[in-house]
DNA sequence: AAATTATCAACGCCACCTTG
DNA sequence: CAAGGTGGCGTTGATAATTT
């Protein structure tokens, strides 16, 4: 390798070791989305982004092996969200071109990267609280208190099953070092509530930007609602409210609310949003709601198309990644029979009132 | 600069409601 | 009556904003 690209490639592992304090923070996160795209080197069609969103932040569950598509508990073998679940990875699967088992190995990319970089920056935190640790124990010193990192408890599971290979007894440090790589496994994965939230309003933003061919300034996520043209500072006092994605055109304005999957506290909150957005609208104009989402609960997807405000569907759109990836885990193959709920929301993707993210994209290029 | 508080999404668990 | 759906609430682990 000629020296002076080999010293490049050096600066620019230093670089990105050095520059992650937040590893989850937005300005690493959009950096690690530039990077998907640029070294993926297609250019984004409408028609594509659904799979780049997917190898972005969809996830394999690690308690089935599947993709992610509901609530762990729910979707553990036996229950119907586990038939459900393997559609989902099925439909997933041939839609990628790959065998089941290699699944997972494809998509979660964010997270992977932004965990490495978590990683590198929690040695560094190490040193300084193992310091401070030792000054906080000093005190009681000599008085046999509890070594922190010692699980007792799951060091006697591993010695029971491993006593017949083990030729000697690990040390006690040993088995802390053990017990808290096992705990540190475990935990990996509560991070990642962390990362898909403001991560998916992100990657959606960067997707509509190359797919749409939009202005960084035209498409914005989480901008305060006085900010974006043709809205008021909302008098009423309370707290300023941020706008999840918010798509500024010369001919319509569009609102996006953007949530990976829906809670019931969150779904309440669309209404009193909406309507503080109608309050705020200050040119006179009609301006878009959207909900953009990857939920496959029937009842929240229903809900959100049903949803009214003063008599009015309250969203202009509601969007789903791929509402083809909806149906496949509705069609399970071992009980054919379909209830009213997912009937509806057949309904609603036969009628276009829920809409894939390749739809939208085409509605945004044309408005 | 450090500490506190707010926010967010996922998830577990529980209680209650529906449905067959 | 049992199973499954639903809603509420609290916990977790993270960042961001605000206060001290």
């Amino acid at each position: 390798m000629p020296e002076a690209e080999k010293s490049a490639e050096e600066l620019l592992n230093r670089t990105n070791e050095q520059a992650v304090e937040r590893a989850f923070g937005a300005e690493n996160r959009n950096k690690l989305i530039d990077q998907y795209f640029v070294s993926s080197r297609n250019s984004i069609e409408a028609a594509g982004a659904w799979q780049h969103v997917y190898r972005l932040l969809l996830w394999s569950d690690p308690t089935t092996g599947l993709a992610h598509c509901y609530e762990s508990d729910k979707s553990q073998p036996g229950k119907p969200w586990y038939a459900r679940s393997l559609a989902f990875h099925s439909w997933l699967a041939d839609g990628f071109g790959v065998q089941p088992a290699v699944l997972a190995k494809e998509i979660d990319w964010l997270f992977v990267k932004a965990c490495s970089d978590l990683a590198a920056a929690a040695v560094k935190r190490e040193e300084r609280l193992a310091s401070a640790a030792s000054r906080q124990r000093a005190p009681y010193a000599g008085r046999a208190f509890p070594e922190p990192g010692a699980d007792p408890e799951l060091a006697g599971i591993i010695q029971d099953v491993m006593r017949p290979y083990l030729s000697g007894a690990p040390s006690d440090a040993e088995w802390r070092v053990l017990t808290q790589k096992v705990r540190q496994f475990l935990a990996v994965q509560n991070k990642r509530k962390n990362l898909v939230g403001e991560g998916f309003e992100d990657v959606l933003a960067q997707v509509i930007r190359r797919a749409c061919r939009l202005s960084n300034s035209s498409v914005q996520s989480r901008r305060l609602l006085y900010e974006i043209p043709g809205f008021n500072r909302a008098r009423s006092g309370g707290k300023e409210n941020k706008v999840d994605l918010a798509i500024n055109q010369p001919s319509m304005r569009t609102i996006v609310t953007a949530k990976w999957s829906v809670r019931a506290d969150r779904e309440k909150q669309f209404a009193s949003d909406y309507e503080e957005y109608c309050n705020a609208e200050s040119e006179g104009k009609k301006f878009n709601y959207v909900f953009v989402t990857n939920e496959f609960d029937p009842a929240r997807l229903m809900r959100a198309c049903d949803a009214l405000f003063r008599n009015n569907l309250m969203f202009d759109y509601i969007v789903h990644i791929n509402t083809s990836a909806v149906m496949a885990a509705y069609n399970v193959p071992d009980n054919p029979s379909i209830d009213k709920t997912r009937e509806r929301v057949f309904q609603h993707i036969r009628e276009g009132r829920l809409i894939s993210l390749e739809n939208w994209l085409d509605l945004i290029v044309r408005q």
